[in-house]
DNA sequence: CACTTTACGTA
DNA sequence: CGTACGTAAAGTGG
């Protein structure tokens, strides 16, 4: 056993309640007139407990509502306490959202109040070896106190707590912990309602306690106690019966979080500053509580203050750069235009503007500097900058930073790192300001958008201090230095250079396509015997399911599915052939589409330029977009002629398609470790055969193609978290022969089942998954309340190391494929990137080279325990590539 | 006009 | 009731 765990488990009721009658009200309203004095002053405490405790385990638990199994046995339980103060409502809820930002779990059970699942933790975590601290005002709970667990009491308002051990609850109360609700039974509890015996306190509850052993023993022999005391005990039998039955404590409930899911996840920093804001907390409390939550996102020793820089507006470039850039400090770079009409630069003291037209601008001096490596950058979503330095003639060396990048890696799940968003994440400012201040409004004056650089410029010079110990931090830094930055470089040079399309191909497919639609509208139109609109899916459930009275599909939010699943299940059945038309239309029309956007693409050097997106999917993958070149048909016969318009432009003799076969499963055999996949794939027979046979148990050369079809469908939906109800429904047999068809899967592949199992509790467990390089993700959702978000956390924390690991491979493979490329004096060049294909135009005469060049870095690109495999492709269009 | 929903293309 | 995306049209609410 290594070092202890702590859990610190909290009565959310008892504490907000204390902190709201510590705090007046009146003084902690919002400007919509929530109160918020309650949640205050439970933040204040949690982020105190947290500093002091240092817990690993966080649970509060609150009582869901006043009635509990105990007011069932005795309605006036608790009957005392008045109806919540109106000030009160609406507190608990906001003290939930503080709680699931900072990544700590709560619960509440219907019937049972907090003290009771509190004890059932309590209990948990003892089994399981961890220090217990619980915090609560309620007395019942010091019956839990052990030697590892103590209860801290809170003693004045919330912020000072006796610590409640066995030894304190002995010398307080005269019994120990295991003993006291015999003591609370006998004296009573007013808070509780609970009428005890009149005339008998603490004193005498221990003497007769410590005299007959326990309770039991004194009811035994509650004839021999003596005096006016023993004549009360003997009228008050059942009060005292009552009271011992009700402050008996649940350890055993059946709970949404278990201990083990009380493990802290990595708060949500922007939602924590989104939510104190609309509470119009101060940034104090803020600070605390970060800084309690273990965010060095905003650590203390890095100044999230503006940094004052002086902006030079005059002097020239080489004065300037000289006496302001090292190779020591990094620069902050701002390019703006995409002609470079100012280059803003960002020292530690000073920035400056070299503007195009009214700087004396010295080409050359600024050039060289950019061109530097020796001179660090800093940049903020650089590959657009790249380009437009790089389409001025001045390429720019020596970018070590990437805030965009670094914010991506740190969190890849995030919707947007905007500058102002993470300079308000990460430095608790606005781009200009100081932490603290409100944001300021958004300028909207055109004249003023200068005055905005030099702020952006050094936020981003700020930001990167930030983020580079963050990084440091959760060991991202490689991955930017060694993955993501190079990979940028590429991304700019594959945009710029794009890819070719043939106009007249893609014309003469649209005009098929627009030929097939309107005959296939034509035809729909008089089956059904009126026009509609067939895109509507609403006017298309009324021609289906109201006038063609078709059997219905399966329900979405508003009435019956349309999809293309559903159709096809309604042809089966019904044959009607309305259906066959509509089918038809809607590949018909989403082809039609598909290529309209395609011939607009077309630039004026008839090429189409996509924007690769490097931090839009959360696992590490690259997105196309505008437009999205990852997404082109390939699957239909159709679909295949969309890509004979993609094209070698001139002075390059084809294309080449170079492709990985099943890199996520050659992944899983890797991580996995499992023995017999790892052969499947050193075999080099086919995957999907060899893992059916072994599957079946039949010779490779007796796989029917059904058995290796199903074993696919298994291979696949591995990586995806596939159920047997899914794998039932895609193969077309009941569930429990695909439950049967997985487990034969997961026998004959043991360690799989082993490692899918581990990666789901290592990612519960540290809150995050890992890819083979290290590339994070941070699934909170895995310990959720509601099963369906954690279910489909479950699946992404399945998904994410293998997608992921593919992604950081075909990564490395792009970068030294690019460098191998240059280094061989290649003329050939890299196009597109698919996930796993890389698209090249292959130069006059360099096909064999290329395409060996293209094979080694590939199937090199990382080691693992399998073969990659890459198989590649060669013609005049993508399509014939393949 | 901005936003959401539905559907569907890829790996 | 497998993951990860981007796009377009229809529908919704203002």
């Amino acid at each position: 056993m290594t070092d202890q765990g702590v859990a610190l488990l909290i009565d959310g009721h008892s504490i907000a309640f204390r902190a709201f009658y510590g705090l007046p009200a009146e003084n902690f309203m919002t400007s919509t007139g929530q109160y918020t004095n309650a949640v205050y002053g439970f933040t204040s405490m949690l982020a105190n407990l947290i500093t002091s405790t240092h817990p690993t385990h966080i649970g509060v638990a609150f009582d869901l509502s006043r009635v509990s199994f105990r007011t069932d046995h005795y309605p006036d339980y608790k009957g005392t306490r008045g109806d919540t103060p109106v000030p009160f409502f609406g507190q608990t809820e906001l003290i939930h959202e503080v709680l699931h930002a900072a990544g700590i779990a709560h619960a509440e059970l219907e019937n049972y109040e907090a003290d009771d699942i509190i004890a059932t933790w309590a209990r948990q975590a003892e089994a399981a070896g961890l220090k217990t601290l619980i915090c609560s005002g309620d007395r019942d709970l010091l019956q839990m106190v052990t030697e590892n667990t103590t209860v801290l009491y809170p003693v004045k308002g919330v912020t000072e707590m006796a610590s409640m051990t066995p030894q304190a609850v002995l010398d307080k109360y005269g019994v120990a912990p295991g003993q006291y609700p015999e003591l609370a039974a006998l004296v009573g509890e007013a808070s509780d309602n609970l009428p005890g015996v009149p005339g008998v306190g603490a004193k005498t509850a221990a003497k007769w306690l410590a005299q007959y052993g326990d309770l039991d023993e004194l009811l035994v022999r509650v004839d021999q106690v003596p005096g006016k005391v023993g004549e009360s005990l003997r009228e008050h039998l059942d009060d005292v019966r009552r009271n011992r039955h009700l402050n008996a404590l649940v350890t055993t409930l059946d709970l949404p979080v278990e201990v083990d899911g009380l493990m802290r996840q990595t708060p949500d920093t922007a939602e924590i500053t989104r939510i104190f804001g609309a509470m119009q907390f101060g940034t104090t409390l803020r600070a605390r509580f970060m800084e309690a939550l273990g965010q060095p996102d905003v650590p203390m020793r890095v100044s999230r203050e503006a940094q004052p820089r002086v902006v030079e507006t005059a002097g020239d470039a080489a004065t300037w750069l000289h006496s302001n850039t090292s190779a020591d400090a990094p620069t902050a770079v701002l390019v703006k235009g995409h002609r470079v009409d100012e280059v803003w630069l960002a020292g530690p003291k000073a920035v400056t503007s070299l503007v195009r037209d009214d700087w004396d601008l010295d080409d050359a001096a600024l050039a060289d500097w950019l061109a530097d490596a020796s001179h660090p950058k800093i940049m903020h979503s650089a590959k657009g900058q790249i380009q437009a330095l790089t389409a001025q003639g001045w390429p720019m060396n020596g970018l070590v930073m990437d805030t965009e990048l670094a914010a991506y890696l740190l969190q890849p799940d995030q919707r947007s790192f905007d500058l102002e968003g993470l300079s308000a994440q990460y430095l608790g400012r606005p781009l200009n300001g100081t932490p603290g201040q409100p944001p300021q409004q958004a300028m909207l004056n055109f004249d003023e958008v200068d005055e905005d650089s030099p702020a952006r410029v050094g936020a981003v010079a700020d930001l990167a201090a930030v983020l580079q110990v963050a990084l440091d931090r959760d060991g991202g830094s490689d991955l930017l230095r060694d993955v993501e930055l190079p990979v940028q470089r590429v991304l700019a040079t594959m945009e710029t250079t794009g890819i070719a399309a043939d106009d007249a191909v893609l014309g003469h497919l649209r005009d098929d396509l627009d030929a097939a639609v309107i005959q296939a509208e034509q035809q729909a139109f008089r089956i059904v015997g009126h026009d509609f609109n067939m895109g509507s899916p609403k006017q298309l459930q009324t021609v289906l399911f109201d006038e063609l009275k078709m059997p219905k599909t399966k329900k979405t939010k508003i009435g019956y599915t349309t999809d293309a699943a559903a159709l096809e299940a309604l042809y089966a059945t019904t044959e009607h052939p309305f259906l066959a038309q509509l089918l038809a239309h809607r590949d018909n029309i989403k082809l039609r589409q598909i290529v309209d956007a395609l011939m607009k693409a077309i630039g004026d050097d008839g090429r189409i330029h996509t924007t690769y997106i490097q931090t839009a999917a959360a696992t590490g993958r690259l997105s196309s977009a505008d437009p999205n070149l990852q997404n082109i048909p390939i699957r239909s016969e159709t679909g295949r002629r969309v890509r004979e318009g993609f094209v070698a432009g001139a002075g390059f003799e084809s294309l080449l398609s170079a492709d990985y076969s099943q890199i996520e499963m050659r992944v899983m055999a890797h991580v996995s470790g499992d023995p017999a996949l790892i052969e499947a794939f050193r075999s080099g027979v086919d995957f999907h055969t060899v893992t059916a046979s072994r599957v079946f148990e039949v010779p490779e050369s007796e796989v029917t193609p059904a058995q290796r079809s199903q074993v696919k469908q298994v291979n696949y939906g591995l990586a995806y978290g596939l159920s047997a109800f899914g794998l039932s429904q895609r193969l077309g047999i009941d569930v429990h022969a695909a439950r049967d068809l997985m487990d034969d899967y997961f026998s004959t592949f043991g360690h799989v089942k082993e490692y899918l199992a581990a990666v789901v509790a290592k990612a519960r467990r540290t809150g995050y998954t890992e890819t083979l390089l290290g590339r994070r993700r941070y699934l909170p959702d895995l310990t959720s309340m509601n099963a369906q978000r954690r279910d489909m956390a479950e699946r992404a924390a399945l998904n994410a190391p293998i997608q992921g690991s593919a992604a950081d491979i075909i990564k490395l493979a792009m970068v030294r494929v690019v460098e191998r490329l240059a280094d061989a004096g290649l003329k050939s060049r890299l196009l597109l990137q698919v996930h796993d294909e890389l698209v090249f135009e292959v130069a006059p005469g360099e096909q064999a080279a290329l395409s060996s060049l293209v094979t080694d870095v590939m199937t090199h690109a990382m080691d693992l325990a399998v073969p990659l495999d890459v198989s590649i492709g060669v013609g005049d269009s993508w399509a014939s590539a393949h």
